[in-house]
DNA sequence: GTCTATAATGAGATAGAC
DNA sequence: GTCTATCTCATTATAGAC
C-alpha cells in the first residue's frame, strides 16, 4: 500500500467499519473484518487507531454527522396542509429505510452498543440531540410553509416525532409489513398535526 | 454439582444468561460468562445445549414468555376516561422500565441480535406478535371499562401503542429525561385516546 | 510508514476420567 | 451426568524487518 495520510486512513477505516456493521452487525465488526473490508493490513489499523474501541467511538460520531445529509426537508406543494406535509416527510423517511434496511439496523445497534460502554452513553445522547435538532429544523420549516404554529416548543414536537419514527422503524425492521407501516404513518401524521394551530 | 434434570439445568442457564445480558450486554454473554453466572462448569453447558446459538434462541423465547406476567392491565377507577386509563398504563410501564433499565436494554439488544441471525428474524417477529397480543388484550379491556370502542381493529391500535412505547423507551434509555418522558406519555395517551369513540 | 510474523488472550466445543 | 483438561480457532495488539 502507498503512504496514506493518517486522517485519510482513519476515514477509510471508519467507512469500512460502517459497511461491515451494516452488512453483518456490530458483533461481526472485528478489527480484522474492518481491515479486510478496507483492504489494509492489521498493523495499519493500529497505526491509525490506538484501539478497536477508539474506532467504534469515532464511527458513532461519523454516522451522526452523515445523517445530516439525509434530512428530508418538506417540499410542500401550494396549499398543502401540515398533516399532508408531515405524512409525505415520514413516508419518504420510510422509503429511505426500505432502500437500505441494513444501514438502519446498524444505527440502532450502534446506539445500543454505545449505551453499553461508559464513554458511550454520552455519544448516544449526542446522537439523539442531533436527531432532535434535525427534526426541529424540518418541523419549523414545515410549520412556516403551511402557515401553522406548534402549540408547544418545537423541540418537544421534535422529540415526539423522533419517538414515533423510532417506533415505526423498529416495527418495520421486525415485521417488514408495508401496510402496517402505512397505517402507522397516517396515525403519526394525524397525531403530530394535532399539535399545530393556525398561525 | 449434584445431578440436575436437564430441563432444570437448561432453565437455570437461560436465567443466568438473561442476568448476564441485562447486566453487561449481549456481547458479554459468552458461554463462559453464562456458566460462571450459573455456577456451572463449561461442560455442563454443552450437556444441556448443543451450542451457544441454541441457548440464545431459547433465551429470546423465554423473555417473550416472561413479558406476559408484566402486563399492566388497566385498573380504572369509576368514571375514568379512556385517556386517563391509557396515561396511567403507559406511566406504570415507564415506571417498570425505570426500576430496571438494564433489563429493557437487554430486550432491545436481543431483538437486534435476533434480526442479525437467519433463524432469528422469525423469533423477533414472534416477540413482537406477542407484544401486540398483550397490548390488544389491555386495550380491549380498557375500552370496555371506559365504555368506548376503537375506531379501527384493536390489533392496529396495539401496533400504534407498541410503536409509541418503543419510541418512548428508547428515548428514556438514551436521555434519562423524566420530564421529556412525561410529555411523551401525555402525547401518546391523547393520540391513542383519539382513536376511541363512545360505545 | 507499511508490512509479515507473532505474541497473548479468550472464545466455543470436546475428550476422557470418574 | 459431571467434571477437569485440552483442542482449535479467532480475536486484539505489538515487535521488528524493510
Amino acid at each position: 500500500m502507498p503512504r496514506i495520510p493518517t486522517a485519510e486512513r482513519r476515514n477509510a477505516l471508519i467507512q469500512a467499519a460502517l459497511r461491515v456493521v451494516a452488512q453483518r452487525g456490530v458483533a461481526a465488526a472485528t478489527t480484522r473484518a474492518i481491515v479486510a473490508e478496507a483492504g489494509m493490513s492489521l498493523a495499519s489499523f493500529h497505526y491509525a487507531f490506538a484501539s478497536h474501541d477508539e474506532l467504534m467511538a469515532e464511527l458513532i460520531r461519523e454516522i451522526v454527522a452523515q445523517e445530516e445529509s439525509s434530512v428530508v426537508l418538506p417540499h410542500p406543494s401550494e396549499g398543502a396542509t401540515v398533516r399532508e406535509v408531515l405524512r409525505a416527510s415520514i413516508q419518504s423517511y420510510l422509503v429511505s429505510i426500505q432502500a437500505d434496511p441494513q444501514r438502519e439496523k446498524a444505527m440502532f445497534e450502534l446506539t445500543h452498543y454505545a449505551l453499553r460502554t461508559p464513554a458511550g452513553e454520552h455519544l448516544a445522547r449526542m446522537q439523539y440531540e442531533h436527531y432532535y435538532a434535525l427534526a426541529s429544523t424540518a418541523l419549523a420549516a414545515g410549520a412556516e410553509a403551511t402557515n401553522v404554529v406548534w402549540d408547544r416548543p418545537v423541540e418537544e414536537v421534535a422529540r415526539i416525532l423522533i419517538a414515533l419514527t423510532d417506533g415505526l422503524t423498529l416495527a418495520w425492521l421486525v415485521n417488514r409489513d408495508d401496510a402496517a407501516a402505512a397505517s402507522l404513518i397516517d396515525f403519526a401524521a394525524d397525531a403530530v398535526a394535532g399539535l399545530a394551530r393556525p398561525a
